[in-house]
DNA sequence: TATAATGATGAATTCCTTTCATAAACCGCG
DNA sequence: CGCGGTTTATGAAAGGAATTCATCATTATA
């Protein structure tokens, strides 16, 4: 069975034309080298060095070999520094899974620096799942998950990351955009404008709407926010996303905010990922970044 | 220090999913492969492996070392193949690589003579690459490639064949067959029926349809030449392949064949290899071997 | 819940590698 | 030619690493 001493001893005692020579650049003996080879050409069955004199030769066979030898050494080597690379924990890939529609905004503010200084990590952001995010990082399918729902599951652990505050964005021209507070008595006639996700997941339904019992006039799903954003804008309807993600665009286009409700509807963004994990330290060092990413909180006028 | 041993393991973790299974086919027992991985891993400084349930599940760096175990393992068994020819007194062998499917066919017509005159000789037919031939090649997987696509790699050169057409074939008794020449308007309401490879590599649709914006109405693989050429005989599709094929089967089913526009896809057979291998006398034959059959031009009527 | 299947672990053993000591072959030089 | 200085080859002994055995812990299955 050829192994990668094998390799090894073939390739020194070719670049250094004697087994004595060779065996202390790999701190053997001459004698192992000897034993060594002859082994092997007895297994192989065909010679591969000869003596010429007091040097040694190479064979056809052994030629061959020596050819063998460097290529899959230096695949060797290559495959160490590889798993050395995972081992210290710079090269990995790190899979992030984003439940929150306009979460997503604020995630790829953090993964620029974060590649930036991770360079061998490759990062895979997925919004998608076949069931749940929760399932999917249980699953392994992703390694972390931004969310508002930090449901419990055994295994997993949920860090804060920031609180902040879902807004009603309505266009500046409509009646109510004086107002600084929205009752959902005030906007029973008027069309929601949501990402397209279950109802029971749109916190406005669930949290603003529904305990008061009644319900927007009409529902919408737009998938992108600067196109929900014009259409509020145009009049078509209102929405509710996060202050700062209104704070980006108040400027740009003629809207107005308005708390919802009274107190406000307050969330909280986590950050999931698995517990038992032997954290590598590029997760950790991501959970930090994140946590400094902070939002500048919306300016109300 | 990775051994082959532990690539062995690793890969036969991999594939049958239990260390129990894997220690049977390795002729060992589950206590020495558990005790080996941990050693591994205790030197590489990173897990490889975890239990998921009962199962084992590989981590990131497990899962790079089994790329690299595949690739090496299989050059280790060529390694020893390679020698035990030498020890046969066999000269050598020669693993060759076919990237377009009919080109198959054009390859067993050269094989037949080469094998006569190098006896000595073996001959590998390689159809199915991880990544690309050209990969295969540099990589030293294989020792030639017949392509039509001649990427340029450093390292590899190519020398040409033969150029030949593609032409479509459509049975005899489709309303085209009439026709001398087929234009991609009027094949828009037809199944097309290719081998199985990636759209992008067939050149009917980025050659002939893409360019003029349309395509046709389905699409099915078909892994056989025969087959495929009975479907199309059938007027269950149309499909395009090399005139001197299509020539073959001419008078054996009702086909008839139109060219693919009015000048023709005309396209170029390529045969690489490394340049700064010590060429083995029987590789440069298999190159003269190869020009010389020529193929018999597609007799239209 | 009992049972079968699987992986992990520590101690003992086996097997392979390496070393040591020495012989044999070779080269250069007087 | 013969003699140091080199080099490889070889057999026996020593050393060490991989393997096995026996057993436990965990998990899925019936």
């Amino acid at each position: 069975m050829l192994e990668r001493t094998h390799l090894a001893i073939i390739h020194e005692v070719h670049r250094l034309g004697t087994l004595t020579a060779a065996a202390r650049t790999l701190n053997l003996s001459q004698s192992a080298l000897s034993h060594a080879i002859r082994r092997l050409e007895q297994q192989a069955g065909t010679a591969l060095l000869y003596k010429h004199g007091r040097r040694l030769r190479f064979t056809e066979a052994g030629h061959y070999l020596c050819g063998v030898a460097e290529r899959l050494l230096a695949q060797f080597d290559h495959a160490e520094t590889i798993l050395g690379a995972f081992a210290a924990g710079r090269k990995g890939s790190l899979r992030i899974g984003v439940e929150c529609h306009p979460c997503h905004r604020w995630l790829v503010r953090v993964v620029s620096p974060f590649l930036a200084r991770w360079p061998e990590v490759d990062i895979d952001i997925r919004r998608e799942f076949q069931f749940s995010g929760i399932a999917a990082l249980t699953q392994h399918d992703i390694d972390m998950l931004i969310t508002p729902d930090p449901l419990g599951a055994a295994g997993l652990c949920f860090t804060p990351l920031f609180g902040y505050e879902m807004v009603l964005v309505i266009s500046r021209s409509h009646p109510l955009a004086t107002q600084q507070v929205a009752r959902p008595a005030d906007l029973t006639e008027e069309i929601l404008l949501s990402y397209p996700v279950k109802d029971e997941r749109l916190d406005i339904l669930s949290l603003f709407f529904t305990p008061a019992q009644c319900r927007p006039r009409g529902h919408k799903h737009v998938e992108d926010t600067e196109i929900l954003l014009r259409m509020v804008a145009a009049g078509r309807g209102i929405s509710a996303i996060p202050d700062w993600l209104a704070a980006e665009y108040l400027n740009q286009l003629p809207l107005s905010t308005l708390r919802l409700g009274k107190d406000g509807l307050q969330k909280q963004l986590y950050i999931g990922r698995r517990d038992k994990d032997r954290p590598a330290p590029f997760i950790d060092c991501f959970l930090e970044m994140a946590k400094d990413t902070k939002l500048a909180p919306l300016q109300k006028s």
